[in-house]
DNA sequence: ATACCTGGCGACTTTACAAC
DNA sequence: GTTGTAAAGTCGCCAGGTAT
Protein backbone atom coordinates (compact mmCIF):
# COMPACT_ATOMS: atom_id res chain seq x y z
CA UNK A 1 0.00 0.00 0.00
CA UNK A 2 1.21 3.25 -0.82
CA UNK A 3 1.18 6.51 1.22
CA UNK A 4 -1.43 8.42 1.12
CA UNK A 5 -1.10 12.10 0.33
CA UNK A 6 -1.55 14.69 2.94
CA UNK A 7 -5.78 14.54 3.33
CA UNK A 8 -6.78 17.57 3.62
CA UNK A 9 -7.92 19.30 0.55
CA UNK A 10 -6.61 22.70 -1.70
CA UNK A 11 -9.33 24.83 0.28
CA UNK A 12 -11.69 24.66 3.04
CA UNK A 13 -13.49 26.34 5.36
CA UNK A 14 -11.27 28.17 8.28
CA UNK A 15 -12.68 26.39 11.88
CA UNK A 16 -11.73 22.98 10.40
CA UNK A 17 -8.69 21.33 10.58
CA UNK A 18 -8.77 17.55 10.62
CA UNK A 19 -7.48 15.51 8.46
CA UNK A 20 -9.48 13.84 6.02
CA UNK A 21 -10.84 9.68 7.07
CA UNK A 22 -10.11 7.36 3.72
CA UNK A 23 -12.27 4.48 4.16
CA UNK A 24 -14.04 1.66 1.55
CA UNK A 25 -17.42 3.54 0.04
CA UNK A 26 -19.18 0.91 1.63
CA UNK A 27 -18.26 1.56 4.77
CA UNK A 28 -19.08 5.10 4.70
CA UNK A 29 -22.90 4.74 3.19
CA UNK A 30 -24.61 1.58 2.90
CA UNK A 31 -24.82 0.20 -0.65
CA UNK A 32 -28.27 -1.19 -2.63
CA UNK A 33 -29.46 -1.55 -5.76
CA UNK A 34 -32.92 -2.56 -7.83
CA UNK A 35 -34.21 -4.78 -10.36
CA UNK A 36 -36.78 -4.29 -13.15
CA UNK A 37 -40.44 -5.75 -11.71
CA UNK A 38 -41.25 -8.80 -15.23
CA UNK A 39 -43.46 -7.16 -17.57
CA UNK A 40 -45.64 -10.27 -18.14
CA UNK A 41 -47.23 -8.93 -14.68
CA UNK A 42 -49.71 -5.82 -15.59
CA UNK A 43 -50.52 -5.77 -11.84
CA UNK A 44 -46.89 -4.93 -11.24
CA UNK A 45 -47.13 -1.36 -12.78
CA UNK A 46 -49.00 1.35 -12.66
CA UNK A 47 -48.84 1.84 -8.68
CA UNK A 48 -48.11 4.50 -6.16
CA UNK A 49 -44.44 3.41 -5.81
CA UNK A 50 -41.70 5.71 -8.46
CA UNK A 51 -39.17 2.99 -10.41
CA UNK A 52 -36.48 4.85 -11.74
CA UNK A 53 -35.22 3.36 -15.27
CA UNK A 54 -33.15 4.56 -17.80
CA UNK A 55 -35.83 6.95 -19.47
CA UNK A 56 -35.58 8.86 -16.33
CA UNK A 57 -31.85 9.98 -17.10
CA UNK A 58 -32.95 13.10 -18.37
CA UNK A 59 -34.65 14.18 -15.20
CA UNK A 60 -31.29 13.04 -13.62
CA UNK A 61 -29.32 16.07 -14.82
CA UNK A 62 -30.84 18.15 -12.41
CA UNK A 63 -29.54 16.74 -9.27
CA UNK A 64 -32.45 15.32 -7.61
CA UNK A 65 -35.01 13.56 -8.77
CA UNK A 66 -38.83 13.82 -7.59
CA UNK A 67 -41.02 12.21 -9.90
CA UNK A 68 -40.55 9.22 -12.58
CA UNK A 69 -41.75 7.73 -15.78
CA UNK A 70 -42.74 5.10 -14.50
CA UNK A 71 -44.40 3.51 -11.23
CA UNK A 72 -44.68 0.58 -9.58
CA UNK A 73 -46.96 -1.61 -7.37
CA UNK A 74 -46.12 -3.03 -3.91
CA UNK A 75 -46.83 -6.25 -5.48
CA UNK A 76 -44.56 -5.91 -8.14
CA UNK A 77 -41.97 -5.07 -5.12
CA UNK A 78 -42.25 -8.12 -3.39
CA UNK A 79 -41.76 -9.94 -6.73
CA UNK A 80 -38.65 -8.50 -7.83
CA UNK A 81 -35.21 -7.39 -6.43
CA UNK A 82 -36.62 -4.08 -6.93
CA UNK A 83 -36.49 -2.53 -3.22
CA UNK A 84 -37.95 1.23 -1.91
CA UNK A 85 -35.23 3.20 -1.35
CA UNK A 86 -35.62 6.23 1.15
CA UNK A 87 -35.74 9.80 0.63
CA UNK A 88 -32.31 11.25 0.40
CA UNK A 89 -30.70 8.11 -0.90
CA UNK A 90 -28.06 9.00 -3.43
CA UNK A 91 -28.43 7.09 -7.24
CA UNK A 92 -25.79 6.39 -9.60
CA UNK A 93 -26.47 5.06 -12.97
CA UNK A 94 -23.96 2.24 -13.97
CA UNK A 95 -24.72 1.80 -17.01
CA UNK A 96 -25.53 3.19 -20.09
CA UNK A 97 -24.66 7.29 -19.81
CA UNK A 98 -22.74 6.16 -16.47
CA UNK A 99 -21.34 8.35 -13.98
CA UNK A 100 -25.44 10.03 -13.32
CA UNK A 101 -25.66 10.75 -10.04
CA UNK A 102 -28.98 12.39 -8.40
CA UNK A 103 -30.63 12.65 -4.67
CA UNK A 104 -34.18 10.76 -4.33
CA UNK A 105 -36.61 13.70 -2.80
CA UNK A 106 -38.89 10.97 -1.72
CA UNK A 107 -38.75 7.50 -1.45
CA UNK A 108 -38.16 5.75 -4.92
CA UNK A 109 -37.14 1.86 -6.31
CA UNK A 110 -34.62 1.90 -9.33
CA UNK A 111 -34.14 -0.33 -11.68
CA UNK A 112 -30.68 -2.61 -11.78
CA UNK A 113 -28.77 -0.12 -13.89
CA UNK A 114 -28.49 2.22 -10.80
CA UNK A 115 -26.64 1.73 -8.07
CA UNK A 116 -27.81 3.73 -4.33
CA UNK A 117 -26.23 4.35 -1.74
CA UNK A 118 -28.26 5.50 1.91
CA UNK A 119 -26.20 7.56 4.42
CA UNK A 120 -25.31 5.95 7.65
CA UNK A 121 -25.97 8.03 10.50
CA UNK A 122 -23.06 9.83 12.21
CA UNK A 123 -21.14 9.06 8.95
CA UNK A 124 -22.30 10.23 6.06
CA UNK A 125 -24.28 12.96 4.51
CA UNK A 126 -26.24 12.74 1.49
CA UNK A 127 -25.49 15.81 -0.63
CA UNK A 128 -21.82 15.05 0.20
CA UNK A 129 -21.79 11.72 -1.50
CA UNK A 130 -23.56 13.45 -4.12
CA UNK A 131 -21.16 16.07 -5.03
CA UNK A 132 -18.58 13.46 -4.65
CA UNK A 133 -20.11 11.28 -7.29
CA UNK A 134 -20.11 14.59 -9.19
CA UNK A 135 -16.46 14.95 -9.52
CA UNK A 136 -16.03 11.00 -9.72
CA UNK A 137 -18.26 10.97 -12.59
CA UNK A 138 -15.38 11.21 -15.52
CA UNK A 139 -13.07 8.45 -13.71
CA UNK A 140 -16.25 6.67 -13.94
CA UNK A 141 -16.61 7.63 -17.23
CA UNK A 142 -13.01 5.97 -18.23
CA UNK A 143 -13.04 3.29 -16.81
CA UNK A 144 -16.53 2.13 -18.30
CA UNK A 145 -16.36 -0.85 -20.22
CA UNK A 146 -18.26 -2.16 -22.99
CA UNK A 147 -18.67 -1.30 -26.97
CA UNK A 148 -22.28 -0.37 -27.36
CA UNK A 149 -23.05 0.09 -23.85
CA UNK A 150 -20.86 0.98 -21.26
CA UNK A 151 -20.92 -0.77 -17.62
CA UNK A 152 -19.01 -0.40 -14.75
CA UNK A 153 -19.37 -4.02 -13.18
CA UNK A 154 -19.89 -4.34 -9.20
CA UNK A 155 -16.29 -5.43 -8.14
CA UNK A 156 -15.36 -1.84 -8.97
CA UNK A 157 -17.56 -0.11 -6.35
CA UNK A 158 -16.88 -2.41 -4.05
CA UNK A 159 -13.24 -1.92 -3.99
CA UNK A 160 -13.95 2.05 -4.74
CA UNK A 161 -12.50 4.38 -1.47
CA UNK A 162 -13.96 7.69 -0.16
CA UNK A 163 -12.23 10.58 2.00
CA UNK A 164 -14.42 12.39 4.06
CA UNK A 165 -13.93 15.22 6.92
CA UNK A 166 -16.19 14.88 9.92
CA UNK A 167 -20.07 15.27 9.64
CA UNK A 168 -19.80 19.11 10.02
CA UNK A 169 -17.79 19.92 7.95
CA UNK A 170 -19.47 17.14 5.30
CA UNK A 171 -22.39 19.17 5.81
CA UNK A 172 -21.09 22.55 5.77
CA UNK A 173 -19.04 21.85 2.51
CA UNK A 174 -22.11 20.36 0.93
CA UNK A 175 -24.43 23.50 2.65
CA UNK A 176 -21.98 25.64 0.38
CA UNK A 177 -22.03 24.15 -2.89
CA UNK A 178 -26.34 23.44 -2.69
CA UNK A 179 -26.14 27.36 -2.48
CA UNK A 180 -23.89 28.01 -5.82
CA UNK A 181 -26.17 25.22 -7.20
CA UNK A 182 -29.38 27.31 -6.07
CA UNK A 183 -27.66 30.44 -7.66
CA UNK A 184 -27.30 28.43 -10.84
CA UNK A 185 -30.86 27.49 -10.77
CA UNK A 186 -31.87 30.83 -10.16
CA UNK A 187 -30.12 32.50 -13.41
CA UNK A 188 -31.57 29.97 -15.43
CA UNK A 189 -34.73 30.41 -14.29
CA UNK A 190 -34.26 34.13 -15.12
CA UNK A 191 -32.65 33.30 -18.78
CA UNK A 192 -35.93 31.19 -19.27
CA UNK A 193 -37.98 34.39 -18.21
CA UNK A 194 -36.38 36.47 -20.54
CA UNK A 195 -36.76 33.89 -23.47
CA UNK A 196 -40.36 33.50 -22.77
CA UNK A 197 -40.73 37.64 -22.42
CA UNK A 198 -38.68 37.82 -25.56
CA UNK A 199 -40.93 35.55 -27.61
CA UNK A 200 -44.24 37.05 -26.61
CA UNK A 201 -42.45 40.49 -27.49
CA UNK A 202 -41.33 39.50 -30.90
CA UNK A 203 -44.96 37.84 -31.32
CA UNK A 204 -46.89 41.02 -30.79
CA UNK A 205 -44.97 42.97 -32.73
CA UNK A 206 -44.25 40.94 -35.52
CA UNK A 207 -48.05 40.43 -35.50
CA UNK A 208 -48.26 44.17 -35.18
CA UNK A 209 -50.74 43.88 -31.76
CA UNK A 210 -47.83 46.02 -30.40
CA UNK A 211 -46.59 49.41 -32.81
CA UNK A 212 -43.99 51.71 -32.10
CA UNK A 213 -44.74 55.09 -32.75
CA UNK A 214 -42.60 58.41 -34.12
CA UNK A 215 -41.76 60.84 -31.84
CA UNK A 216 -44.82 63.37 -32.56
CA UNK A 217 -46.93 60.14 -31.62
CA UNK A 218 -48.17 58.87 -34.85
CA UNK A 219 -48.27 55.56 -35.86
CA UNK A 220 -45.56 54.67 -38.82
CA UNK A 221 -47.28 53.91 -42.10
CA UNK A 222 -48.46 49.98 -42.78
CA UNK A 223 -46.37 47.42 -43.60
CA UNK A 224 -45.86 46.18 -46.64
CA UNK A 225 -46.42 42.44 -47.81
CA UNK A 226 -43.13 41.37 -49.68
CA UNK A 227 -41.11 38.26 -50.67
CA UNK A 228 -38.46 37.49 -48.90
CA UNK A 229 -36.61 37.37 -51.89
CA UNK A 230 -37.73 40.81 -52.53
CA UNK A 231 -37.00 42.90 -49.72
CA UNK A 232 -33.50 41.68 -49.42
CA UNK A 233 -30.97 40.09 -51.76
CA UNK A 234 -30.46 35.99 -51.29
CA UNK A 235 -26.98 34.21 -52.21
CA UNK A 236 -25.11 37.62 -53.92
CA UNK A 237 -22.78 36.57 -56.28
CA UNK A 238 -19.39 36.11 -54.60
CA UNK A 239 -16.41 38.26 -55.39
CA UNK A 240 -13.58 35.46 -56.10
CA UNK A 241 -12.37 33.80 -52.39
CA UNK A 242 -9.60 34.55 -51.09
CA UNK A 243 -6.68 31.98 -50.74
CA UNK A 244 -7.15 31.92 -47.26
CA UNK A 245 -10.40 32.50 -45.38
CA UNK A 246 -12.00 31.42 -41.93
CA UNK A 247 -14.73 28.65 -43.18
CA UNK A 248 -18.18 28.85 -41.54
CA UNK A 249 -20.04 25.62 -41.61
CA UNK A 250 -23.15 24.70 -40.13
CA UNK A 251 -21.78 23.49 -37.06
CA UNK A 252 -20.14 26.77 -36.53
CA UNK A 253 -23.46 28.43 -35.41
CA UNK A 254 -24.90 27.52 -32.50
CA UNK A 255 -28.15 29.41 -31.35
CA UNK A 256 -26.86 32.83 -32.72
CA UNK A 257 -23.96 32.91 -31.73
CA UNK A 258 -20.30 32.17 -33.97
CA UNK A 259 -17.75 29.66 -32.52
CA UNK A 260 -14.17 30.25 -33.54
CA UNK A 261 -14.36 28.63 -37.32
CA UNK A 262 -11.11 26.92 -38.71
CA UNK A 263 -8.67 28.93 -41.18
CA UNK A 264 -8.66 27.66 -44.52
CA UNK A 265 -6.44 27.58 -47.67
CA UNK A 266 -8.84 27.58 -50.99
CA UNK A 267 -7.18 24.59 -52.67
CA UNK A 268 -8.09 22.21 -48.95
CA UNK A 269 -11.58 23.82 -48.80
CA UNK A 270 -15.04 21.76 -49.18
CA UNK A 271 -16.78 22.51 -52.05
CA UNK A 272 -19.27 23.86 -49.90
CA UNK A 273 -17.22 26.56 -49.01
CA UNK A 274 -18.87 29.39 -51.12
CA UNK A 275 -20.49 32.17 -49.72
CA UNK A 276 -17.76 35.34 -49.01
CA UNK A 277 -19.29 37.17 -46.09
CA UNK A 278 -19.88 40.59 -45.86
CA UNK A 279 -19.92 42.72 -42.39
CA UNK A 280 -24.46 43.10 -42.12
CA UNK A 281 -24.94 39.81 -43.84
CA UNK A 282 -27.28 37.34 -42.04
CA UNK A 283 -26.82 33.43 -42.35
CA UNK A 284 -30.36 31.57 -42.48
CA UNK A 285 -29.62 27.99 -41.79
CA UNK A 286 -31.19 25.59 -44.51
CA UNK A 287 -31.52 22.18 -43.13
CA UNK A 288 -33.77 21.64 -40.07
CA UNK A 289 -34.27 25.34 -39.44
CA UNK A 290 -35.92 24.43 -36.39
CA UNK A 291 -32.63 24.93 -34.55
CA UNK A 292 -32.82 28.57 -35.83
CA UNK A 293 -28.69 28.42 -35.84
CA UNK A 294 -28.78 31.86 -38.08
CA UNK A 295 -26.27 34.49 -37.81
CA UNK A 296 -25.68 37.79 -37.88
CA UNK A 297 -22.47 38.31 -39.50
CA UNK A 298 -20.63 41.54 -37.66
CA UNK A 299 -16.98 40.51 -38.03
CA UNK A 300 -13.97 41.91 -40.22
CA UNK A 301 -12.16 40.16 -41.87
CA UNK A 302 -12.18 36.99 -44.94
CA UNK A 303 -14.95 34.79 -43.95
CA UNK A 304 -16.62 32.07 -45.91
CA UNK A 305 -19.82 30.17 -45.47
CA UNK A 306 -20.97 27.08 -46.63
CA UNK A 307 -23.47 26.70 -48.97
CA UNK A 308 -25.70 24.79 -46.35
CA UNK A 309 -26.80 28.58 -45.25
CA UNK A 310 -28.69 30.82 -47.57
CA UNK A 311 -27.15 34.64 -47.59
CA UNK A 312 -29.34 37.28 -46.76
CA UNK A 313 -27.93 40.96 -47.77
CA UNK A 314 -30.19 43.38 -46.64
CA UNK A 315 -30.12 46.34 -49.11
CA UNK A 316 -32.60 48.79 -48.28
CA UNK A 317 -33.40 47.27 -45.26
CA UNK A 318 -32.38 46.64 -41.45
CA UNK A 319 -30.07 43.22 -41.64
CA UNK A 320 -31.16 43.32 -37.70
CA UNK A 321 -34.76 43.32 -38.38
CA UNK A 322 -34.38 40.51 -41.13
CA UNK A 323 -32.57 38.76 -38.55
CA UNK A 324 -35.26 38.97 -35.77
CA UNK A 325 -37.99 37.96 -37.92
CA UNK A 326 -36.62 35.24 -39.30
CA UNK A 327 -36.57 33.97 -36.07
CA UNK A 328 -40.54 34.22 -35.17
CA UNK A 329 -42.30 31.23 -35.25
CA UNK A 330 -44.62 32.18 -38.04
CA UNK A 331 -41.59 32.46 -40.46
CA UNK A 332 -40.01 28.98 -38.96
CA UNK A 333 -43.58 27.53 -39.62
CA UNK A 334 -43.68 29.11 -43.74
CA UNK A 335 -40.22 27.45 -44.42
CA UNK A 336 -40.74 24.38 -42.61
CA UNK A 337 -43.71 23.83 -45.15
CA UNK A 338 -41.94 24.13 -47.66
CA UNK A 339 -39.10 21.53 -46.63
CA UNK A 340 -38.51 18.56 -47.91
CA UNK A 341 -37.06 15.57 -45.61
CA UNK A 342 -38.65 14.49 -42.97
CA UNK A 343 -36.12 13.24 -40.81
CA UNK A 344 -33.67 16.16 -42.23
CA UNK A 345 -35.86 18.86 -43.09
CA UNK A 346 -34.31 21.20 -45.59
CA UNK A 347 -35.52 24.62 -47.70
CA UNK A 348 -33.70 25.86 -50.85
CA UNK A 349 -33.08 29.16 -51.54
CA UNK A 350 -35.13 29.69 -54.14
CA UNK A 351 -38.62 28.51 -52.01
CA UNK A 352 -37.02 30.62 -49.09
CA UNK A 353 -37.32 33.80 -51.65
CA UNK A 354 -41.14 32.94 -52.41
CA UNK A 355 -41.78 32.89 -48.30
CA UNK A 356 -43.63 36.09 -48.16
CA UNK A 357 -42.83 38.39 -45.03
CA UNK A 358 -44.61 42.01 -43.61
CA UNK A 359 -41.84 44.50 -43.58
CA UNK A 360 -42.73 47.92 -41.68
CA UNK A 361 -41.16 51.47 -42.64
CA UNK A 362 -36.78 51.76 -42.41
CA UNK A 363 -37.34 53.55 -39.23
CA UNK A 364 -39.79 51.13 -37.60
CA UNK A 365 -37.57 48.38 -38.69
CA UNK A 366 -34.49 49.56 -36.43
CA UNK A 367 -36.72 50.42 -33.67
CA UNK A 368 -38.27 46.98 -33.40
CA UNK A 369 -34.63 45.02 -33.82
CA UNK A 370 -32.87 47.35 -31.39
CA UNK A 371 -35.67 46.20 -28.90
CA UNK A 372 -35.31 43.13 -29.41
CA UNK A 373 -31.16 42.93 -29.34
CA UNK A 374 -31.41 44.71 -26.32
CA UNK A 375 -33.51 41.70 -24.84
CA UNK A 376 -30.89 39.53 -26.86
CA UNK A 377 -27.62 41.22 -25.03
CA UNK A 378 -29.45 40.79 -21.77
CA UNK A 379 -29.98 37.00 -22.22
CA UNK A 380 -26.50 36.75 -23.57
CA UNK A 381 -25.49 38.22 -20.04
CA UNK A 382 -27.14 36.26 -18.03
CA UNK A 383 -25.97 33.25 -20.17
CA UNK A 384 -22.23 33.95 -19.88
CA UNK A 385 -23.38 34.52 -16.10
CA UNK A 386 -24.37 30.67 -15.55
CA UNK A 387 -21.18 29.47 -17.21
CA UNK A 388 -19.25 31.90 -15.16
CA UNK A 389 -21.10 30.27 -12.14
CA UNK A 390 -20.55 26.29 -13.39
CA UNK A 391 -17.28 27.38 -13.87
CA UNK A 392 -16.64 28.53 -10.45
CA UNK A 393 -18.46 25.31 -9.19
CA UNK A 394 -16.02 23.08 -11.36
CA UNK A 395 -13.20 24.64 -9.27
CA UNK A 396 -14.44 24.46 -5.91
CA UNK A 397 -15.64 20.82 -6.52
CA UNK A 398 -11.64 20.47 -7.75
CA UNK A 399 -10.36 22.36 -4.77
CA UNK A 400 -12.73 21.45 -1.71
CA UNK A 401 -12.17 17.49 -2.05
CA UNK A 402 -9.37 16.09 -1.46
C1' DA B 1 -32.69 -13.34 -5.21
C1' DT B 2 -28.42 -11.42 -6.76
C1' DA B 3 -24.64 -10.30 -9.88
C1' DC B 4 -23.48 -9.58 -14.15
C1' DC B 5 -24.07 -9.91 -19.13
C1' DT B 6 -25.61 -8.58 -23.87
C1' DG B 7 -28.18 -6.70 -28.79
C1' DG B 8 -31.07 -3.62 -31.28
C1' DC B 9 -33.39 0.58 -32.57
C1' DG B 10 -34.00 5.10 -34.15
C1' DA B 11 -32.29 9.68 -34.67
C1' DC B 12 -28.95 12.02 -36.58
C1' DT B 13 -24.77 12.65 -39.89
C1' DT B 14 -22.04 11.90 -43.50
C1' DT B 15 -21.11 10.17 -47.94
C1' DA B 16 -22.12 8.85 -52.55
C1' DC B 17 -24.21 9.57 -56.49
C1' DA B 18 -27.35 11.25 -59.86
C1' DA B 19 -29.62 15.19 -61.87
C1' DC B 20 -29.26 19.65 -63.16
C1' DG C 1 -19.35 22.37 -60.50
C1' DT C 2 -23.63 22.65 -57.60
C1' DT C 3 -27.52 20.82 -55.47
C1' DG C 4 -30.93 17.41 -53.99
C1' DT C 5 -31.67 12.90 -52.35
C1' DA C 6 -30.90 8.22 -51.13
C1' DA C 7 -27.99 5.02 -48.87
C1' DA C 8 -24.75 3.97 -45.49
C1' DG C 9 -22.71 4.73 -41.25
C1' DT C 10 -22.42 6.37 -36.44
C1' DC C 11 -23.86 7.32 -31.98
C1' DG C 12 -26.63 7.62 -28.00
C1' DC C 13 -29.95 5.48 -25.88
C1' DC C 14 -32.88 1.73 -24.23
C1' DA C 15 -34.61 -3.27 -21.09
C1' DG C 16 -34.25 -7.42 -19.88
C1' DG C 17 -32.15 -12.14 -19.71
C1' DT C 18 -29.10 -15.71 -17.72
C1' DA C 19 -25.92 -17.94 -14.70
C1' DT C 20 -25.05 -18.69 -10.12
Amino acid sequence: MSMEKTMVPQSRFREFSDEWATSLLDDYATRGSGHTPSKSHPEYYDGDIPWISLTDSKSLDKGFIDSTKTKITDLGIKNSSAVVHPKGTVLLSRDAGVGKSAVMQNSMAVSQHFIVWKPKSGVSTTWFLYYWLQIMKPHFERIAVGSTIKTIGLPFFKKLKIAAPTLPEQEKIAAFLTSVDARIEQLKRKKSLLQDYKKGVMQRLFSQQLRFKDQNGNPYPDWQEKKLGDAVEINPKSALLPDTFLYIDLESVNDGVLSPPREMIISDAPSRAQRLMQKGDVLYQMVRPYQKNNLQFQNDGDYVASTGFAQLRASNNSSDFIYQLLLTDRFTDSVLKRCTGTSYPAINSSDLADILIQVPHPTEQTKIANFLSTLDTKIEQVTQQITQTQTFKKGLLQQMFV
